[in-house]
DNA sequence: GTCTATAACTCGATAGAC
DNA sequence: GTCTATCGAGTTATAGAC
C-alpha cells in the first residue's frame, strides 16, 4: 500500500472512530506513518483527504447493502438478510455518524456523499418493500427500516452492549412479518 | 440568570450543536458572556461543566417523554403522541448525539447520564407497549420505537429536510397499527 | 515524494491581581 | 467572583531543503 493509500485508509479509520472534528491531520499522519509534507503533497488539506475517505466508505456501504438487497428470496427475506447481516455494532455506522458532525454538514463537498448514501438507501429499500405488496407505504416503511438500523447503533453505543441493537432489529422485523 | 446558569445553558446549546469534542471552553465563555476565571471559579473544567449540562438535558428529555407516555389514551395512542410530538428535527437529539462523541463515551461521568436516559426510555416504552397486548415482545418493540426516532434524526440531517424523519415515524406507526 | 522548520493560532488550564 | 496574563501542547498549514 503506497503512502496516498495509507493516508486515505487511516483517515477512514479515524473518521469512523472520532469524526471529522475530532480528527487532526497530525493523527492521520502518525497512523499512516507519513510525514506532514507527504500528506500535503497528495492532498490540499484535511478536507480533501476526508472527501476521499468518505467517498470510499460510502461506496463500500452501498455495495454491501446492494449485495443483500439484490440477493435471493422475497423482498421481506432480503430485508431481513440486510438487517441481520454481521455488523460492527459498537463502532456504529461510518456514514451515519458523519451526520452529527457540524463541520461535515457545513462543507458541501463532505456532505454530498453522506446525503447521497442515505437517499440511495431509502430509495433502494422502498423498491424492495414495494415488491411484496402488504398495503404499506414503501417510502415510509423504507425510512422506518433505515432509521431503526441507524437508531439501533445509537442505543447500542449508549448501553455499550449490542443487545439493544439486536432487539431493535428483531422488533422491526416482527412488525414487518405477515404484512 | 446568573453567570453559573448562563455557563450551563451555553454549554447545553454548544453540546447539542457541536458535541463535546467540538466545543471549547473559550466558545462557552463567549456565548455565556463570561471570562475564563469565571468559568474556572464555578467549575473545575470542561468536563464538570459538561456533566452539569448533560444532566439537565437528560432530565428534560425524560420529563418531556414522560409527559406523553403518562398522558390519556391507550398505550398505542400515547406512543403515537410521543412520536408525533413537535421536535427540533434538524438539530437532532441532544442526548443521542452524545453517543457519537468518543470523549463523552470514554468519560464515565459523562457517559452515565446518556446510558441511563436510553435505559430508562426503553424500559418505560416497553411498559407502555405491554399494556396493549398485541403479541409483541415489549422490549424488542420498545427498542425499535426508540431506534426509529433516533435514526429518523440521522436521516433528516443527512437529507437536510424533516421529511425522512416524518416518514420513518409514520412508517413505524403504520406497522404498529392493528397489532 | 518526503523531510524538517516554522508560523499563527487555538486548546484546556493555572496564577494571581483586583 | 471576575478579570487578564501566561503556559505548554496541539492545530492546520506553508516554506523550502533534500
Amino acid at each position: 500500500m503506497d503512502t496516498r493509500e495509507r493516508l486515505i485508509e487511516s483517515t477512514r479509520t479515524l473518521l469512523w472512530e472520532r469524526g471529522y472534528v475530532g480528527t487532526s491531520p497530525k493523527t492521520i499522519q502518525q497512523l499512516a506513518g507519513a510525514g506532514q509534507g507527504s500528506m500535503y503533497h497528495h492532498f490540499s488539506g484535511k478536507e480533501e483527504l476526508a472527501r476521499a475517505a468518505i467517498d470510499r466508505t460510502a461506496e463500500e456501504l452501498r455495495a454491501a447493502a446492494e449485495a443483500q438487497l439484490s440477493g435471493p428470496g422475497t423482498g421481506r427475506e432480503r430485508i431481513a438478510a440486510y438487517l441481520r447481516r454481521e455488523r460492527d455494532v459498537l463502532r456504529g455506522c461510518p456514514v451515519g455518524r458523519l451526520t452529527q458532525d457540524p463541520d461535515v454538514m457545513a462543507a458541501p463537498a463532505l456532505r454530498a456523499p453522506v446525503e447521497e448514501t442515505f437517499s440511495w438507501l431509502r430509495t433502494r429499500l422502498a423498491e424492495v418493500v414495494a415488491e411484496d405488496d402488504g398495503g404499506l407505504d414503501p417510502a415510509a416503511t423504507a425510512a422506518a427500516i433505515v432509521a431503526t438500523l441507524q437508531g439501533g447503533y445509537v442505543l447500542a453505543r449508549a448501553a455499550d452492549r449490542t443487545e439493544p441493537f439486536e432487539q431493535a432489529i428483531e422488533g422491526i422485523l416482527a412488525l414487518l412479518k405477515t404484512r
